[in-house]
RNA sequence: CGGGGCAUAGUGAAACGGCUAUCACGAGUCUUUUGGGAAGAUUUAUUCUGAGUUCGAAUCUCAGUGCCCCGACCA
C-alpha cells in the first residue's frame, strides 16, 4: 500500500484523554479511533492487525476441530430468562427491554446445538466464533484493554462424558499457547476460581504493569496462581516460592459441564467454553512491545511487515516495491513527497512494522538501507540481495 | 456504583472576574527545502450544554453531559 493512499495521519501529541499507553501509541500512529469510553474504530492499519491475529487463531481452532459458525449480537430476552441471566448489569438492553446484546453466547450457542445434537452419537461437537460482544462496563478503561464492545472469539464444546470434556479442554489449552507463540506473547497459564461448576478455571496472563490482575507466579514449575484463590502452596509442585507480578488475561478457559445445558434440557451433555479477546490481545502486545518512539509489532500480526521509505522520489524506490510485492511481501511504501526524511523516520518508528527498507541518494545507485525495527543497526545491502536479507531478517 | 480530576481551534497547551481569547504543531495556498518532525508569507474559534451571580464570565455558582484516574465489580 502507498502511504500517500492511506487516508490516516499520524498525530505527534498524546491524545489528553487516553492515560494508558496502547491507546496513546495505537491513536497517535492511526490504529484506531476513539468514538466514546470503551468503544473504538479500527482503521486500516488497525483492522490488518486485527485480521492478522483473527486467522492465527482461526487456524488454531480449525486445527483443533473447531467448526467455525457466526452468532447475532442481538438476543431475545427469553433465552437469558432460561438461565437466569437476563438481570445481570454488564447486559445492554434494547429500550423495550425485550431484546439485549450478547455479552457472551452460551443462552445462543446452547440451544443451537440442541438442534443439531441429537444423541451421544452426535458427540463431541466444537464451534467457534469471532464477534463483537457488548458489555456495559461500569468502568470501561485502559484503551483496549477493557472495552464496552470488542471482538472476541468464544468456542464451546459438547461432551458426552467427563474425560472427553478433559481431553478437548487439554487440546484447547495448548491451540490457546500455540495462538500466544505465533503472536510473540510470553503468557502464564494461571489458575484462577472456576465459579461453583469447577475448581479452576484456567486464564492466560500476560505480565504488563497495565494489567489489572495480580498472579503469583510459582518459581519452580511456571504455573501461575491468581490472586484470587491465593493458595500458599503450587497445587503443580508443591514449592512455596512465588514471584508476585500484575498481569492482563487474554484468554480464559471454563468447563462448564452441566450449567448451560441442563437449563435448556439438553440431558447429559457437558459443555467447554474458551474465550480469547481479539482486541485486548492487541492491546496487550502494544502494552508489552514498544519503546520511546512507539510500537514494535511482531512479525506475524504486524500490518505490513516492510515499511519502504522514499526520500529522493525515485524510479528506484517504485521498482523496489514492485519487487517486494512480487514476491508476496506486505509493504506499506512512503511515497509521500512533501513529507520531510525526519517526519518519514518518525512515523514509520511510530507505526512500528519490523522491517525498514530506505531508498536515498545517499545509498548510492545499486544499494538500499536496511534495518530492523528496535535496533539500531543499519546495513546497506545490493539490490540484487535484497531478497534474500529481507527473507532472513523477517525470520 | 463510591471517590478524585478534567472539558478552550483539527491536535496539544495558555489566559488575575476586565483590552480584539494567546501560543505551538497540524491542515489549506504560494515560494524555498529533504537522512531524524526545515524556513518565510497567508488562512484556520458558538471557550462542552443549559441556567444563575455580575456593569462585565473561558474564569465564580448550580444542574446536565462527556472523558480520564483510584476503588468496588468483572460467567
Amino acid at each position: 500500500m502507498k502511504q500517500s493512499n492511506l487516508f490516516t495521519k499520524t498525530v505527534k501529541e498524546n491524545p489528553k484523554d487516553e492515560k494508558s499507553l496502547n491507546a496513546q501509541l495505537l491513536i497517535r500512529a492511526g490504529f484506531v479511533d476513539k468514538l466514546s469510553s470503551g468503544v473504538y474504530t479500527f482503521l486500516p492499519l488497525g483492522l490488518r492487525v486485527i485480521k492478522n491475529i483473527e486467522k492465527i487463531v482461526r487456524e488454531e481452532m480449525d486445527n483443533i476441530g473447531a467448526q467455525e459458525i457466526l452468532m447475532p449480537s442481538l438476543h431475545p430476552k427469553e433465552n437469558w430468562e432460561i438461565t437466569g441471566r437476563w438481570g445481570v448489569e454488564e447486559m445492554f438492553k434494547i429500550k423495550d427491554e425485550e431484546m439485549g446484546l450478547g455479552w457472551t453466547h452460551e443462552e445462543i450457542i446452547t440451544p443451537l446445538m440442541k438442534k443439531h445434537i441429537l444423541s451421544s452419537k452426535d458427540l463431541p461437537k466444537y464451534v467457534y466464533q469471532i464477534q463483537a460482544k457488548f458489555r456495559n462496563e461500569p468502568r470501561a478503561k485502559s484503551g483496549l484493554l477493557r472495552g464496552r464492545e470488542f471482538i472476541m472469539k468464544d468456542l464451546y464444546s459438547f461432551h458426552e462424558n467427563e474425560n472427553d470434556l478433559d481431553d478437548y479442554y487439554e487440546k484447547v489449552k495448548k491451540a490457546y499457547f500455540r495462538v500466544y507463540e505465533r503472536c510473540e506473547l510470553k503468557t502464564y497459564l494461571t489458575l484462577a476460581s472456576g465459579g461453583t461448576f469447577s475448581e479452576y478455571s484456567h486464564e492466560f496472563q500476560t505480565i504488563t504493569s497495565a494489567g489489572e490482575d495480580t498472579i503469583y507466579i510459582c518459581d519452580k514449575c511456571g504455573l501461575a496462581i491468581n490472586k484470587e484463590i491465593k493458595k500458599d502452596i503450587c497445587p503443580n509442585c508443591q514449592s512455596d516460592k512465588f514471584k508476585e507480578e500484575k498481569a492482563i488475561e487474554v484468554g480464559n478457559i471454563f468447563k462448564l459441564k452441566t450449567k448451560y445445558s441442563e437449563p435448556f434440557q439438553m440431558k447429559n451433555v457437558l459443555m467447554g467454553c474458551y474465550g480469547l479477546g481479539i482486541t485486548r490481545l492487541m492491546g496487550s502486545i502494544v502494552e508489552v512491545c514498544n519503546d520511546e518512539k512507539g510500537m514494535i509489532w511482531p512479525n506475524s500480526i504486524a500490518p505490513f511487515s516492510i515499511h519502504l521509505i522514499d526520500l529522493e522520489n525515485s524510479k528506484k524506490a517504485e521498482e523496489i516495491y514492485k519487487i517486494l510485492q512480487n514476491q508476496n511481501y506486505e509493504v506499506l511504501y512512503d511515497d509521500r513527497v512533501e513529507k520531510t526524511a525526519g517526519e518519514k523516520f518518525n512515523d514509520c518508528d511510530l507505526i512500528g512494522i519490523p522491517l525498514r527498507i530506505v531508498v536515498s541518494k545517499k545509498t548510492g545507485e545499486d544499494m538500499v538501507e536496511i534495518k530492523k525495527r528496535g535496533e539500531d543497526q543499519t546495513q546497506l545491502i545490493n539490490i540484487k540481495d535484497l531478497i534474500k536479507n529481507v527473507e532472513r531478517l523477517l525470520q
